[in-house]
RNA sequence: GGGAGAUUAGCUCAGUUGGUUCAGAGCAUCUGUCUUACAAACAGAGGGCCACUGGUUCGAGUCCAGUAUCUCCCA
């Protein structure tokens, strides 16, 4: 057999990955075993590959892989989510490159163009995370506006409203004029932004030259001012109670008014109100009873109500009216400033608040079990400080705003009929129309939809529930088998858009949480520390990363810098390591391999390592599934990790090595093949392509096995003598080796080893292993020092080795330092043993720790000195 | 402005009810080595006042308070 020198990853793993589909080895079926479950977090419809999902998904793999392989029945559910407004705004784009006009052509032809683009483009992504090894079951591929998850998304609004937790009601809500449309408090993103404040002054009604000052940062929603307020206690303000000022350009006169809200100290301590266009300003308005003058058009641009500027966009009328109100001298004074403005998660546009008519969910009472839930621990959220972040988001939760002036996604069931301000909400046209009937009494009433859809969050927030269509069908297999989901992985950015929700969704739908813990990963960053973004373009194409480094290369690198809920520093070092770990691997396969069966005896040394390997696998077994319950999986990956490339490859496959051209036992090679299927066994969830080639590589397998569905060894304790006694025979070795190397002793010089212990019997049981490694020509036992040797010493343990010629001042200093240094120890533990307090406080165990190390030191000690005594009586 | 978290080796991070020879890991660095699986490798080595200042304790990287710096979330 002819294996390259070298991994090619490229060359096995699109052939495993189609393996795998063909076997439908990641296909789940509700049986009687435990499932395990995940579901996707489902990428935007119009997502591409980054690093971010590569982490996520990679994390994902491992979870699904390992439990596959523990027994459970594993489900990954992937799909994707329509994306509302990024969708829409695509397929804008492409329209208009295509000189057509959503407004032109209408809802309905507009979503057919918008559905063919979803067929051409969409789920992109889904085929990108094949070559990322995602065990995802492909049949269960769901999209949230599939045919029967639409009608579970309607029917939930409909079951909301009716139980009398949706409204629709004129608020203040973000709007973003760029996509035109409302969108969430949550897709809000406030950013510091260099901006200027503009001191505006006002004239006072009937008053001759008389101003009033006001700060603004936004000079263009003058236009809708309705008031100027001052605070009630500032005294330089009092003359003007009851007083009215007229609104600059348009001399619209606007009464005074006092109100707690303004900050005395900020600009002039006088704020203009402008009710239509500010969250603070519209609570003022609230307060005093005063008009609202909207100003804007959709897009930004300023209407008839703001009698000027009529049809200009908002940012260049903020320029205008700054030059017009200078030229009718009323800027007092301009100066820069720094302020938080908000801009849209999805269109990068500033937001302009706005009042608008909008649905909204009643989010205080429906979201209390969804608290208590994680704050009792039900649910468990990984790292767990964002527990503090959840409650703090839960107590002050504000209600949803769910609908969006858009065309692609859930039209909102709601039906008002025509001729009157009642409203109908039904699933269906029909039931609406009956509906309607009842309430009128009119056969021939006449119904209108409403335009808006719904906000995406309002649909993914029941994947777990919909992908099982536990809405449309409850009850059914599928539901009642993998519901609640066991773990989610998913980034803390959308902790509160959809995590949050989906608990929510969960208790109110089901009764039950969606899953038990939510794993949040860190976020992507460079070196620098900036977030990976396409539009900085510091982010690799993670499909040329995988085609320079191979998968398992990839997902090595991502994880063994990512423990959970800390940010990424992503390094190509990292991928590098992934790949070179493969190679490792790749290569102890290799020399497996080449050995050639045959008779005789198996060697000492080899029966010593397949004991050792078998206990330690055992250990570092139950090592991994300590990291995996406490999801460290970068932890676990170490773990493995240095397994595999200490244990399994320095250690174990050197001792294991037939002598130069002899053959292997058979016995010995059928039992190193079983050690190494269990660590690939170990190895797999990380790295599934080269463990499955390898494992396929090792032994005849039968048709349709697969190491992705073999099973990990049950967990058992391993044999602590034979690790500890490896241990010491392991530190032994490196402490010769590195006296060699001190002595320039090269490696192909044998040397005799002499041996001062009260424990011979371990140094005598491993002598073949010692022999091996240190090229060993003799080892002996010996009571005294050995003449024109040089010295060390591993525990109580003495060693001598000769030399042609000994620095016996040299080796007296070594030896005083070391006694030095064991004598400066056995103080502290003395000190420690001596103070009472210590030994009546301290618990029994760490008491006698301390009396072992002081045993131990002393043995030390007595060793040293006596080392040195016959040093200087030579 | 409100809240949360962080600060340990050159870098990225562990350090699990305060107690092993506790100051760790991986990578990077340095020194040797083409030793018949692997130079994408092997064998060794160096490197830190655990941010700072106090406090609690027999004992503090670990707990408490304050200071400094940084990050994130929310308004």
């Amino acid at each position: 057999m002819n294996i390259s020198k070298k991994y090619n990853p490229q060359e096995i793993e699109d052939k495993w990955y189609q393996a795998w589909m063909d076997a439908k080895v990641f296909k789940s079926v509700p049986d009687e075993r435990e499932p395990y479950t995940i579901v996707i977090p489902p990428p935007n419809v119009t997502g591409i590959l980054h690093m971010g999902h590569i982490l996520n998904n990679t994390l994902q793999d491992v979870l699904i892989r390992r439990k596959r392989m523990q027994g459970y029945n594993a489900c990954w559910v992937p799909g994707t989510d329509h994306a509302s407004i990024a969708t829409e705004a695509k397929v804008v784009q492409m329209l208009a490159e295509k000189g057509i006009d959503k407004r032109q052509i209408g809802r309905e032809a507009f979503l057919k163009y918008a559905f063919e683009w979803k067929e051409k483009y969409g789920g992109i992504i889904l085929q990108q995370l094949r070559k990322l090894g995602a065990s995802c079951d492909w049949d269960r591929t769901a999209f949230t506006m599939d045919e029967e998850y639409s009608r579970s998304v309607i029917e939930v609004f409909c079951r909301l409203y009716e139980k009398g937790l949706i409204y629709r009601g004129i608020r203040m809500v973000n709007w973003d004029p760029e996509a035109q449309t409302a969108v969430s408090d949550e897709e809000v993103i406030h950013k510091e932004t260099h901006g200027k404040l503009y001191y505006v002054r006002y004239a006072l009604e009937g008053e001759e030259n008389q101003y009033v000052t006001i700060a603004t940062t936004r000079p263009e929603t003058i236009l809708g001012d309705t008031a100027v307020s001052v605070h009630p206690e500032d005294e330089r303000y009092t003359h003007l109670h009851g007083k009215r000022v007229l609104v600059p350009l348009v001399n619209r006169p606007i009464p005074i008014i006092q109100d707690e809200y303004v900050k005395m100290d900020f600009g002039t301590g006088c704020l203009k109100v402008t009710p239509a266009h500010d969250p603070n300003d519209y609570e003022i308005g609230l307060r005093h009873r005063l008009p609202s003058i909207d100003i804007f058009n959709d897009d930004g641009t300023v209407n008839e109500a703001g009698q000027l500027y009529i049809g200009q966009d908002r940012m260049a009328v903020r320029k205008q009216i700054v030059k017009d109100l200078q030229a009718a001298g009323q800027i007092d004074r301009i100066e820069d400033y720094v302020h938080e403005v908000g801009y849209s998660e999805r269109t990068g546009a500033a937001i302009e608040p706005r009042l608008s008519l909008q649905w909204f969910l009643r989010m205080k009472e429906i979201s209390q079990p969804a608290l208590k839930a994680v704050l009792e621990g039900e649910i468990q959220l990984i790292p767990e400080k964002f527990v503090n972040t959840y409650k703090h988001w839960m107590e002050n939760v504000r209600d949803w705003c769910l609908s969006r002036q858009l065309w692609w996604g859930h039209r909102i069931p709601a039906y008002y009929i025509q001729g009157s301000n009642e409203v109908v909400v039904a699933p269906t046209p029909e039931e609406a129309r009956q509906k309607a009937i009842q309430l009128t009494g009119n056969a021939d009433v006449a119904l209108e939809q409403d335009p808006d859809v719904l906000d995406t969050w309002a649909s993914s927030w029941l994947w777990p529930i919909s992908v099982f269509n536990g809405i449309t069908r409850p009850g059914n297999p599928d539901i009642s088998y993998y519901y609640p989901t066991n773990d989610l992985v998913t980034a803390p950015e959308i902790l509160f858009f959809w995590v949050a929700r989906m608990i929510i969704a969960g208790y109110e739908f089901m009764g039950e949480k969606p899953f038990s813990h939510v794993y949040l990963t860190g976020i992507v960053r460079d070196k620098q520390r900036r977030k990976m973004s396409k539009s900085l373009g510091n982010s690799p194409d993670p499909l040329d990363l995988i085609a320079a480094n191979g998968a398992d290369g990839v997902r090595v690198g991502m994880l063994l810098c990512s423990p959970a809920g800390n940010d990424l520093l992503y390094d190509d070092e990292l991928v590098k390591q992934g790949r070179n770990f493969a190679n490792k691997i790749w290569n102890a396969f290799r020399l497996v391999k080449s050995w050639k069966a045959g008779a005789g005896q198996p060697l000492r040394r080899q029966e010593i390592a397949l004991h050792w390997m078998r206990e330690r696998l055992k250990e570092v077994a139950l090592e991994i599934e300590d990291h995996f319950e406490k999801f460290r999986i970068s932890d676990a990956l170490m773990s493995v990790y240095k397994l595999s490339w200490d244990d399994f490859c320095s250690s174990f496959l050197e001792m294991i090595k037939p002598e130069y051209g002899q053959p292997i036992h058979e016995e010995v090679q059928e039992q190193v093949l079983d050690l190494f299927e269990e660590l690939l066994k170990l190895l797999h969830p990380f790295m599934p392509f080269i463990t499955e080639e390898i494992w396929q590589g090792l032994r005849p397998r039968e048709e349709g096995a697969f190491i992705a569905i073999a099973q990990l060894a049950s967990l058992q304790p391993a044999d602590s003598r034979i690790l500890e006694e490896m241990a010491l025979i392991q530190e032994t070795i490196t402490a010769v080796r590195a006296f060699k190397k001190e002595k320039n002793i090269s490696h192909k010089e044998p040397i005799s080893l002499f041996v001062k212990t009260q424990e011979a019997a371990i140094f005598e049981a491993y002598q073949p292993v010692l022999s091996h490694f240190l090229n060993l020509e003799k080892l002996q036992f010996v009571d005294e020092k050995v003449a024109g040797a040089g010295s060390l010493r591993v525990r109580a343990h003495e060693f001598y080795i000769p030399l042609k010629s000994v620095d016996i001042a040299a080796e007296r200093e070594k030896i005083l330092k070391e006694i030095d240094y064991t004598r400066g120890f056995l103080k502290k533990v003395e000190q420690k043993l001596a103070n009472e307090r210590f030994v009546n406080n301290a618990p029994e165990k760490v008491v006698a720790l301390e009396r072992k190390k002081k045993a131990d030191s002393e043995a030390k000690l007595a060793v040293l000195e006596n080392s040195l005594r016959q040093l200087e009586e030579a």
